[in-house]
DNA sequence: AAACCATTGACAAGCAGTTTCAAGTCGGTA
DNA sequence: TACCGACTTGAAACTGCTTGTCAATGGTTT
């Protein structure tokens, strides 16, 4: 599990520690490809009688998405959602606004005007999102 | 002022008053161009002693989101910023991570290739953001 | 002018997320 | 292996935004 070890020299490089919840939060991070929110993981971490705090969650979330394995996302009006990058190319997003699912597509030609568009503007990208919002096949 | 009719109309269809919080509100919105968030707006109402509740000026402002005048946008994890679209045409944001200006582009392309996009998936489009974080000419 | 019912303001409540702090744990060192 | 200091944790309090409650107010219709 490379991410393991991606994360453990990350603690390693800020001199923080390795510890029994950082790894049970990791591990349950990578343990399923869908976008989640904190209280998906506390709740799943619960049924595996795991028990870790809120404030830890949310701790161990905020250095997964400082060391690049997690990404923020936001799907509309809602709190954060996350999901994890690493060894996920970048995506973006289409969410139904009837049912909430969501479908994940990615198009170059889209982020190379992006990256056309911020040369006209002088601007560096570093990162960017892009939801389209409307109906799924089904809930159309 | 054309807005004001628009909302005016949309108020009566609902059976809705048209009432002096809400006009100013709607004035206030559309005094500027800018992005806003509520208490912006009850700022600067407060300032041309224009006393309007924290409660009304969330109640019309979801008002003035139904009523399309007026639409959400989120800028990173940040609460929840507004814009007016009436007389706006449709835009895109480049977000500076350190010193928060926002600039606006538009880019048909882009816009069209998500059409194609959603063709693909099946899935009929509604709306959708797109937000590129980075970083400004002054704060590169 | 009366009556009806939407709207308002003040305040309480809800909610995601953060901070505080005492108690506990990790990990380098002797 | 035991020690010790620094880092972490959990619980609970707290924050800031947003929404709900409810009595009083005020449009609108007749």
């Amino acid at each position: 599990m490379e991410n393991i070890e991606l994360f453990h020299k990350f603690l390693a490089e800020k001199k923080m520690k390795w510890t029994p919840e950082r790894k049970a939060i990791l591990e349950e991070v990578f343990a399923s490809h869908d976008h989640f929110e904190a209280d998906d993981l506390l709740f799943r971490l619960k049924k595996k009688d795991i028990r870790v705090s809120r404030a830890t969650i949310y701790r161990t979330l905020e250095l997964l998405v400082n060391s690049q394995l997690v990404r923020k996302i936001s799907f509309g009006e809602e709190h954060t959602h996350y999901e994890h990058t690493y060894g996920h190319k970048h995506h973006d997003h289409l969410v139904c606004l009837k049912c909430g699912s969501v479908l994940e597509f990615s198009n170059p030609t889209i982020e190379e005007i992006q990256e056309r568009v911020c040369t006209d503007y002088d601007f560096t990208p570093d990162s960017h999102c892009l939801q389209i919002f409307g109906y799924c096949t089904k809930c159309r």
